[in-house]
RNA sequence: CGGGGCGUGGCUCAGCCUGGUAGAGCGUCAGCUUUGGGAGCUGAAUGUCGCGAGUUCAAAUCUCGCCGCCCCGACCA
């Protein structure tokens, strides 16, 4: 197949465009594959729906091959079926709803595990129809508080989504498994290094789950994980033996004692001159509003909470750091003077680093004074104790001790093992061969197939454009005559584009009467794995010029065995890039 | 939603502070020259200065409101 470059849409840019920031975005414009509508809004241009093709080929290859089925479900669902869920308040702030003409109103799926046990509910009623996963390759709609980096965070975005039913809970932990090595695969075969790591489950509920990560500063995840590979989490759910420093344990006073400390409001006011209380030895005490009523977090001073840990917690996601007035209408002070000794009524939930700490200091509820001599056992009536503490990068593994490294990743793709919740709400249910009625053990599994493309762009991007990897790259090869007036390079370069072609090699001619320099700048941009330029030059010694862009390698090869050298050239490529 | 920034030919931006003629580079079109890393010359087209009010003899410029976009936080593939 020949595409010609007069007759595409390629739109690249000589400058970067002002509303991209990270080095994908720009690149994913640069190089013309996408357009913005507005923000979150793409259109995916030619070259760039040719590339997202490719992702999504792999993506269905390696469904179909672990057993999944591809169903096509609509995007524009019934909130009766949310309500059910109880997802229709649960996930409200994400849920893009529109009314019909008369007035009726509607879903914009954010995801189909409602609409999946649905169909599941009416057609499968036996045990027999069990193992069954179901996918599609389809668009969802989020209103996200903020669409970012063009692809990566966006309102309207491609995804393969799947969902497992299986009769037992070893069933379920196997079709998980079987997508785990999938999604690994898929990964590997679109040329992304990941990192498989342990993830909060979230508003998607479900037992456990597991996150998809490509390592990237640009990254808006934080992942957890030691050096030897056999710990890996996102930092919302990454656990360590605790901090560096030990939290007091010896009393200081029979009682807690009220300090005068006006002006102090944080921390680090107090850690300083003239109280000196260093930080691990304070109570952090934060409100926050869950479901419109106050409840209390409690962390050491120097720790930061973990908010999914918090929600884990509390049991609900529905919350909000309180104001300040509510803060007062709670405690009877403002934030920097808050604690939690003597409370009654309202929940507390510490971290276990509090536990039995004593000597500790606090906020006394009265603004400009604090508490020294707190004994948290004996002064603080603790509902819950719960690890809420965010990991820092130097704590040990919980266990082997090794020291863990932070760093920022992407999020490509999640797995989730869920369980029953949904197919007990929708009511997905068969008949067991013990004759029972039992719901279905479900597992859902997502890959942002946009993302991922982005994400490869982000991993194999330079400063002069995209180094694909071939199997999502939007062509193979491109070929060009470096001067499009002098015939004789352009017949040997068509010469070779057709051979190409009839090789099954997706090949790209630059067509164009333009100067070398810009279609070699435009090469570069696009990003075609392998570059053949003809010119007079080589032409007359018979050679044409081979280039890889992934390794800059440049060579030259007698025009007659090139066509042979770009299959062997590109067949390394997709050695590379090959899962066995 | 809270905080910050920006909106001027297709793109990147200047002009705004201190009101009066709307500009540059790139791109586009035509012609000539040039042809191995974003060429040169000549000529040309392209603007409701985001929208709406207000102040003023006069508004891209000052004021107010709205809209859009980008960045930082909460959400997620």
């Amino acid at each position: 197949m020949i595409l010609r470059w007069s007759e595409q849409l390629i739109p690249t840019l000589r400058e970067v465009p002002a509303e991209a920031e990270i080095p994908s975005h720009q690149l994913l414009l640069r190089a013309g594959l996408i357009r913005k509508l507005g923000a979150g809004l793409y259109t995916f241009l030619p070259m760039g729906l040719r590339a997202l093709r490719k992702v999504e080929r792999i993506v269905r290859e390696e469904m179909d091959r672990a057993g999944a089925l591809e169903i096509l479900m609509p995007a524009l669902q019934p909130p009766e079926i949310w309500r059910q869920s109880g997802r229709y308040t649960a996930a409200a702030e994400v849920l893009f709803k529109v009314a019909d003409r008369a007035g009726r109103e509607w879903v914009l799926g954010p995801t189909h595990e409602e609409v999946v046990t649905a169909l599941v509910a009416g057609e499968i009623n036996s045990y027999r129809q069990l193992p069954r996963n179901f996918y599609q390759i389809q668009v969802k709609f989020r209103d996200e508080i903020r669409p970012r980096f063009g692809l990566m965070r966006a309102k309207e975005f491609i995804m393969k989504d799947a969902y497992s039913f299986d009769a037992t809970d070893e069933a379920a932990s196997e079709s998980y498994r079987k997508m785990y090595d999938a999604y690994t695969r898929i990964f590997r075969r679109c040329g992304l290094r990941t990192l498989a790591v342990e993830a909060d489950t979230g508003v998607m509920g479900g037992k456990f789950s597991h996150e998809f990560m490509v390592p990237a500063e640009t990254g808006e995840n934080e992942v957890a994980y030691t050096e030897a590979g056999d710990y890996a989490a996102n930092l919302e759910k990454a656990v360590s033996r605790g901090p560096m420093t030990p939290t007091p344990a010896v009393s200081t006073g029979p009682a807690p004692e009220s300090f005068a400390t006006p002006g102090v409001l944080t921390i680090e006011d107090l850690a300083a001159a003239p109280y000196n209380v260093a930080a691990h030895r304070q109570i952090k005490t934060l409100v926050f509003m869950v479901e419109s009523k106050p409840v209390l977090a409690l962390v050491r001073g120097d720790d930061v909470l973990n908010e999914a840990k918090f929600a884990a917690a509390c049991g609900s996601a529905l919350f909000r750091p309180a104001t300040p007035e509510e803060c007062r209408a709670a405690l009877g002070a403002l934030p920097g003077s808050l604690g939690a000794v003597s409370v009654k009524g309202l929940p507390i939930y510490a971290d276990l680093q509090l536990r039995s700490a004593r000597g500790m200091v606090t906020g006394a509820n009265e603004d400009g004074f604090h508490l020294r001599h707190v004994d948290v056992d004996r002064d603080l009536a603790v509902t819950g104790w719960h690890d809420l503490r965010t990991v820092k990068a130097g704590e040990a593994h919980v266990e082997s001790g090794a020291p863990l490294f932070i760093r920022r990743a992407i999020e490509v793709g999640h797995v989730f093992k869920l369980g029953t919740k949904y197919s007990e709400a929708m009511n997905a249910r068969f008949l067991d061969a013990d004759g029972k009625q039992k719901p279905c053990v479900m597992g859902c599994y997502g890959i942002g197939v946009t993302r991922t493309l982005q994400a490869a762009i982000e991993q194999w991007g330079d400063e002069f454009g995209i180094r694909w990897p071939v199997s999502v790259a939007p062509v193979e090869v491109e070929v060009m005559a470096i001067n499009a007036q002098h015939a004789d390079s352009v017949a040997r370069a068509n010469e070779i584009a057709e051979a190409l072609s009839a090789a099954q090699v997706e090949v790209l001619v630059d067509d164009r009467d333009e100067r070398a320099g810009v279609k070699f700048k435009d090469a570069d941009l696009v990003g075609a794995p392998i570059r053949v330029s003809v010119g007079e030059r080589s032409l007359s010694k018979g050679q044409v010029e081979v280039k890889l862009r992934r390794t800059g390698a440049t060579e030259l090869v007698e025009l007659g065995s090139a066509v042979e050298r770009i299959r062997a050239l590109l067949a390394e490529e997709w050695n590379a890039v090959t899962v066995s």
